[in-house]
DNA sequence: GCCATGTTGGAACGATCGGTGCAAGATGTG
DNA sequence: CACATCTTGCACCGATCGTTCCAACATGGC
């Protein structure tokens, strides 16, 4: 106890988050999220809000953190559409393959968990998603793709990263994953 | 009240089907279940067991439904491998299309929410993703497809399916939904 | 040192969760 | 008509859900 916060908020946050991610927001319970947190519940309502608070906190959280390296990959220069997008899968790869946080990705789960959404979290997802979409379409243009091609590539890109995110979840190899990323990443060397 | 049941017991799993597929399983309340299904608690712990059985008896269901439709898609002939994915993301298109039914797919939900199932409806959920895998990858080698590259293209085409259901229940548009299955049925025709 | 401020653990709230028990009622068989 | 069998509606169970409240306590400003 003390006049002063006892932990670290951002830790906790990040607790939260991965909370959220691996077991989704149905069965993301308080319980859990206090064990995930390390603080007891007076402290995550007093400092995060309710539950669907602390969800959308979370998902900043996990934008905040995942954004950036969708930003560095996508920066290039690249020489082609394709090197565009093998860099994004690459950073979801990695995530993935990171034993440090949960199978898939936090907004795919989300995602396919829409009903159970209120509103307010729904358009976020939403939002995150859309906000990535735009990204690779930029990055594709400044590949050289045209514009027809390069919103068709964004979404296939996008496509494909909650598609590894589903299988994962189901528990397909990372070799597969890579597979599936790969081919995906080809897409654009098709003929003319 | 009777002696006989007073309900037709598959039009009561399609809607438990329903319920589920819409929810999920950790959303599909038995009040949920009671609603879709149109039936006394009684009567649904009597005719399917506990929510567990139930889940996986609507999983089955799902698969008796929409596997057959798969396998006509597959059977062909088709002229090539492309061919052959086309049709079967069709039949996912459909269903999407389809406003009688929940948006996505039963089986990628319950994929996203592996961590809330028990095992058994765990196996079952990969048993379905596995079997679809095979029938792809059959029905592309009969397509003319070499060894490696039907079992390539099998898994780029489930994860197009996948890809499919998250989008969906994210709210995108058929058109959108249309175009990443169009480009991943030209994915066999790159360059040597 | 004293008090206002803010934090913490833990008890408790009503609501809902999945699941069970039981009495009432309808059918098929004799 | 009488009985065994099965189904159904409803009440009820303990457990867990998200949330709130409050007393106990440590700190910063006076």
């Amino acid at each position: 106890m003390a006049g002063r916060k006892q932990f670290d908020v951002d830790e906790a946050l990040r607790g939260a988050m991965h909370v959220f991610w691996r077991w989704g927001y149905s069965e993301a319970s308080i319980d859990r999220l206090v064990e995930g947190t390390g603080l007891g519940r007076s402290s995550l309502y007093g400092t995060f809000g309710d539950k669907s608070a602390l969800f959308r906190q979370s998902l900043q959280r996990y934008a905040q953190t995942y954004h950036p390296q969708y930003d560095r990959a996508l920066a290039g220069p690249h020489a082609s559409p394709g090197a565009v997008m093998a860099a994004y899968l690459q950073v979801t790869l990695n995530r993935i393959a990171d034993p440090a946080v949960p199978d898939g990705c936090l907004i795919t789960v989300s995602a396919t968990q829409f009903p159970a959404l209120d509103v307010e979290s729904q358009s976020m997802v939403r939002g995150l998603i859309d906000a990535l979409r735009a990204m690779l379409e930029a990055a594709l243009r400044a590949a050289g793709a045209g514009e027809r091609e390069a919103a068709e590539l964004a979404l296939c890109t996008l496509a494909t990263n909650k598609s590894l995110a589903v299988l994962s979840r189901a528990g397909f190899s990372g070799e597969d994953l890579a597979t599936v990323a790969a081919v995906a990443a080809r897409i654009p060397e098709r003929r003319p």
